[in-house]
DNA sequence: CGACTTATTGATCGCTTGATCAACAACGTG
DNA sequence: CACGTTGTTGATCAAGCGATCAATAAGTCG
């Protein structure tokens, strides 16, 4: 009767095992938050079991820390490409705000929120953020400078422009997280950006429409 | 050996001791945040058993929604209050944003982006939410549209506009959560906003600078 | 083919959470 | 001063968390 079944397992290489470990948190928390990555739901995101996943992985606040570095960062790189196939400081932009606004990285948000708050007890996480809003901040800080120096936009500190694009992609994001699309949010939000950068009207909502 | 030594209570009316537990929570959730807002935390912060707790509230969740509305909107209201004061729709929205932007405020940051992220678990607080938020949109839906009227403002969509200051407002709250403070941020805000809202330059920063 | 290395399992510990409830005692009442 | 209502206590339950570790078996090597 006490047949307890051991279930049959696969052994594979160190180096794979604890990538499809850290994939399938990465997968979850796309898919879920990242405060839906538990020791657990990881093992049996991975198909294994809970001591396997303890066992690649110095902590659980770690994991969910590389989570989020794995997560913010591809699309960070992401943006950059598609940035880096515009000509002018203008378009760049209204690439980069096309994108990031884009219905289908609306998971993206919860996990940006999440870490906020999570950073709060998780000294490693909290660095991560730290560092990932530093790239985005330096990315749009480049495009600003670019385009205060083509006159496309009068801007007088480019750095601390950057930093209020920031703020309002962050906070839009978070809206969107509750319960809201408020609809016309494109076209009304290049007008937006066209009067915080000073440039020509029209010169991003053009662009954004497409 | 076993006088297990009971507590000595004081009883008081339900409706005292309902109050006590609930500004307790207030309290908790104002100076460590929503997630604080413990059964046992709760308690011992109301100096009482957690048993206690549980029997006046009907949930922890409607406990920290509760603590959620009692502290937005007593910040909605007490922004209200000094908004009324100023004359011109430029100088409500300078104040507004002095208020919001206090160092002082900084706690409340966290309640709000906490309340994002915990709304996805409990549908009172999100409710909560959105009551709230749509409260701040309307106030300063009205000052945008007063402004519009009154020329300082050149804004097509005073109701777009509100929704895309309040996501500025929210951001930039957040960027302080984590660890920011980017020096100049009341100067180089009102320019930004100033911007935003088509106003002559100079309307907003004067007055913010006070 | 047997032995050894080691990847893997799953039970387990200790802790925290929200919630429940029998027992207790403080205070108003007769 | 005793009684009874009821505000209050604190132990307790079940669930979920991260982490640990002895036991197990898969794959390799002589």
């Amino acid at each position: 009767m006490s047949r307890s079944s051991r279930a049959t397992s696969v052994r594979k290489s160190p180096a794979e095992r604890s990538a499809e470990i850290v994939d399938a948190a990465v997968a979850l928390a796309r898919r879920e938050g990242l405060s839906a990555v538990k020791l657990r739901s990881v093992a049996a995101a991975a198909a294994v079991a809970p001591g396997l996943v303890a066992h690649y992985v110095p902590s659980m606040d770690a994991l969910v820390a590389t989570a989020f570095e794995r997560i913010t960062r591809a699309e960070l790189e992401e943006v950059r490409e598609i940035v880096l196939a515009a000509s002018t400081p203008a378009g760049k932009l209204a690439e980069l705000l096309a994108t990031v606004f884009d219905d289908e990285r609306e998971d993206v948000s919860l996990v940006w929120v999440e870490a906020w708050t999570m950073g709060r007890g998780n000294e490693t996480l909290a660095a991560s953020v730290r560092d990932v809003m530093d790239a985005w901040h330096a990315t749009l800080s480049d495009i600003v400078a670019a385009g205060a120096e083509s006159g496309d936009f009068r801007v007088t500190a480019p750095n601390e422009a950057a930093w209020h694009l920031l703020g309002l992609i962050d906070g839009l994001s978070a809206q969107t997280l509750v319960h809201w699309r408020p609809a016309s949010r494109p076209a009304v939000l290049g007008e937006l950006v066209e009067r915080v950068l000073g440039a020509r009207p029209g010169t991003l909502v053009a662009l954004a429409v497409e």
